[in-house]
DNA sequence: TGCCAGGTGATCG
DNA sequence: CGATCACATGGC
């Protein structure tokens, strides 16, 4: 398909620490990534198509080590500082690195503190960090967030990156680059201006149900008034409530003190916070008190936490 | 089969 | 306000 030499532009970079591809993209913040059979994912983000494999090294965790890193100084003392393992995408150059991936994948915040900070005093969280200790909040695109999270209302995971699929599949523009990555053709998802232009029959095939209608009536706000900017313009989208708003703030605006409250969430803040059942208003109140403008890093750590041992 | 899923909008008191 | 209900569609 493409030139034979495509596969051969890749870039690695060494000492990243606080990752795991796993914890990344099984976290429930995106939905487009998939794990190949050797452990590494495939994805679609940033118009581009790549493959994304984590070594992490001997050991993972050596105890000791001097990381070297540029970033220097690392304040706080007795932790078990990991020496950090090495991050390779394919398709990707030196400069794709450093203006696209760097930031898709927060490398330049220092996720060791933030789990430090979280820990202290909870031992609830430091258990959750401990398991999802790998997890990084992806910077993702706007309208890309907005969709998928009007899309997973009242959803199940796996359905919900159904009705991504094809929706971009019967709307969205072909995805060239690292398009031979993948066995079969891939596409973007689609711009607010298509989907404004659509009914609810057209979307019929990409069975979104009573969602499909959301989709339409954002995207047409969307094309009239620009993109939200603030959780107050979201909040005015049609199919936007408190918890997708949340949701679309953190991974999609940056906005990383907020804490969606979903029912896992609800149930840790009940079954192991021991806050009254569905008392979201409660659970809202504790989370700003206790996580303050961490609330949307201990929220995934939480979530994941919960997810995946029930 | 029936319950449930990263909830929201509409419609009541 | 706050509680209640319908909503499409399937995953498990």
């Amino acid at each position: 398909m493409n030139d034979i030499t495509a596969e051969d532009r890749y870039y690695t970079a060494e000492g990243i620490v606080d990752f795991d591809p796993v914890h990344i993209f099984e976290c429930g913040q995106c939905f487009r990534w998939e794990q190949c059979e050797d452990g590494s994912y495939n994805g679609i983000a940033e118009g581009r198509i790549v493959n994304i494999r984590y070594d992490a090294g001997n050991g993972g965790f050596g105890g000791s080590g001097s990381p070297n890193a540029g970033s220097g100084e690392c304040s706080s003392g007795s932790d078990t500082r990991k020496r950090g393992g090495s991050l390779t995408i394919t398709p990707c150059t030196e400069e794709e690195f450093n203006e696209i991936w760097y930031d898709y994948f927060d490398l330049g915040r220092d996720y060791g503190a933030i789990k430090e900070c979280l820990s202290e005093n909870d031992e609830i969280m430091k258990k959750a960090v401990s398991y999802g200790y790998g997890i990084r909040i992806l910077k993702q695109d706007l309208w890309e967030t907005i969709v998928s999270f009007i899309i997973s209302q009242n959803n199940n995971i796996p359905r919900i990156k159904g009705c991504i699929e094809r929706l971009c599949e019967n709307f969205g523009e072909p995805v060239e680059q690292g398009a031979y990555l993948l066995d079969r053709k891939t596409y973007d998802i689609p711009s607010p201006e298509k989907l404004a232009s659509l009914s609810e029959e057209d979307l019929a095939p990409v069975r979104l149900g009573y969602r499909a209608r959301y989709l339409i009536e954002t995207a047409r706000t969307v094309c009239e008034k620009g993109l939200p900017g603030d959780f107050e313009d979201l909040s005015a989208l049609c199919g936007v409530g408190p918890k997708v708003a949340n949701c679309i703030s953190l991974f999609g605006m940056q906005d990383h003190a907020s804490f969606p409250i979903d029912v896992w969430v609800m149930k840790v803040m009940h079954d192991l916070y021991g806050l009254p059942e569905k008392d979201k208003k409660a659970m809202a109140q504790f989370a700003r008190e206790k996580f303050g403008d961490l609330g949307g890093f201990a929220q995934q750590y939480l979530f994941y936490y919960m997810r995946d041992r029930s």
